[in-house]
DNA sequence: TCCTAAGCGAGACGGTACGTCTTGTCTTCCA
DNA sequence: TGGAAGACAAGACGTACCGTCTCGCTTAGGA
């Protein structure tokens, strides 16, 4: 029984994140309700309180699959084999965010972005931290400063920085952005400025 | 008559502007009805349609308020008097956030975080472009990255910073979180990063 | 203002009555959802709930609204101006009972019955009553059982008569039921039987 | 085998209707839902569909059998063995009524008293309609109105007598009742008057 | 001092969405 | 193979807000 319902309940909330997904392009996160989801997914509107508490919960949802997807696609960034210099993992997820545009500025323009930036900003945290430990652990480091403080530095700056990129219609390749990021981010700030050339 | 009738609106704007804010505390954002913040002020609710659209241009006004407020009560850090070694301007950011901290946590924990985020970011991009715009034209210097992307860069840090410090219950002080952001931002990740000491 | 405010109140109060009169014909008054009413009525759902608890306080307000265009169109019956021998009283209740037939058959056949034919026994009562207390003043009379006893019996009975009649299509006129219902009232059962007449 | 079904089935809507009656002492008729009714019986709630069609008609069970018992437990009143002195067959009733009061009150009370009175006034009836036919045979008598007219108003009184005496909680004793409705049935409305003692 | 236009309290109203409840059907598994 | 378990579509429920509106009251200038 178990594994035949299962099946019918993953079958169920599969629909209900893919009409989610498109609803989200159509009219915006914070104009979708419940009713318009579990329409478009041919169900009744109690099923939809079957599976999620709230809206935002099936964004949950949504969010999660989205990040899975990624990880599971790119397995070596996780790894801890990348170092210092090796901007592969940040290109990589300006490629995602890039890939999938439409979803990503749909929901930062409407208010539902609030659940979206803390999933995203959590899932950069993990990715920042598995960096920094597999830096620690392979010199025999520490850190001067407090590693959450750390963390959240690096991975605001970076939601930060993928938001505007994705809100100005991505002005950069990927690369381009992982290298700027990578410069920024070793050289510090005092490396930013250079004597301004003659503009004769 | 034109006078007065200002003085009265301005009046019952003063008002709305005080009730949400006690019920912010109170009850978070998201949880405010239009009729409680109407109610609280000795209002007919539409009376709150003749001043503002929605509840967000309130919050707007609210926080205008607080960024206006603080800007008049510490006029130094906007004239370019400060150099990059000084840190007094985001200390002086980390004292506000921290003085407003009810007002400030009961908006992150609330959806509502949303409008309040993104007032708080472009308050602080003010801020860093007119520090960097003050370095630049004194050293008649240049950056190497596009302006843009310097300023998302660090508000986005600042912004993740701060929340995160205001939901952390304010671990350290706004003297200690300035210092730490100067050496994370000056001196790049390289230096963040020595020797283990041995723990014997 | 309460003027105006009550003259729109009792407006929209009609509205509701008419609707749901409308609708009784159409599909039984069991079968009417509050939406229905509303509907009909060019009302929002909420509009209804300002007004009434459910649904049956809507049918008792029309029904309240029946039986007092009845008393109001035939003021001589309160009067205490009819005596024991004067049908007129239940003639005009049969007469009522027939030309309203559409409405309480409708509700006769629903489950929504069960209000109405409180209301109609209620009223009936209150006939009773008045016609019993106007025979004791004016003979300075006293009745040999409970009075209570007294209007139950001939109000229940009154009441099944009417039902059935209407649920039979009426096959005896308002005076015809009348004078029957005289006859099996005052003289009681022993004179209802008379020698069996051959049938060669 | 069809017999050992038969038996199960029998226990099947035995559980059932037990549950229903415990059910309407507590929350009343009205408010029980078929799943109630069913977790008490311990079943799925698939399996009542498989007997009734709707609560209704298991009310109608219930009642069915009620009456059942009453006419299984007192032959001799449906057998025309009393005459029109005799209100034996009418104290029973009320002997029945008020010995099943919880049950009847609980259902009068509820809305659900619709298809309850509808039961009751049915099983009147043919009360009333049996005690008539022994007399007409007996006395080789007819009736001088229509016997469908009698009928409905002897057992709409009687009805009407046993609901407000329940509702009332009983103020006489079934003989007193009986006796009282032998009175007003038999002598007529004429009767009931007496000359007013002196209350000096 | 009165007049008059505005701000305002009050609240009815149409409308939308909510989360809950119940119904009747269906499917899956278990005894 | 029948029944318990429970997912599901359907749809009404009563509630909560919303934004609009109409109505008088109040009040503060200008006449």
């Amino acid at each position: 029984m178990a594994i035949s319902e299962d099946r019918r309940i993953q079958r169920t909330r599969k629909a209900l994140i893919d009409s989610l997904r498109e609803l989200i392009f159509e009219k915006g996160y914070d104009d979708i309700s419940i009713q318009d989801i579990t329409d478009r997914a041919n169900m009744g509107r109690a099923t939809f309180y079957l599976h999620y508490g709230e809206k935002d919960d099936l964004l949950s949802d949504l969010l999660h699959n989205v990040v899975k997807e990624f990880f599971d696609s790119t397995p070596e960034i996780l790894k801890n084999q990348w170092t210092l210099q090796d901007t592969s993992a940040v290109q990589k997820i300006f490629e995602l965010a890039g890939s999938q545009s439409d979803l990503f500025c749909s929901l930062i323009l409407s208010h539902g972005s609030f659940t979206a930036e803390r999933h995203l900003q959590s899932a950069l945290r993990e990715l920042i931290t598995s960096n920094l430990n597999s830096e620690l652990e392979k010199g025999n480091l520490e850190l001067v400063l407090p590693q959450e403080f750390i963390e959240n530095y690096y991975s605001g700056a970076l939601l930060a920085l993928i938001l505007w990129w994705l809100y100005s219609e991505m002005p950069y390749t990927p690369a381009e952005m992982a290298d700027m990021y990578r410069k920024v981010t070793i050289e510090g700030r005092t490396k930013l400025l250079r004597p301004k050339a003659e503009t004769a």
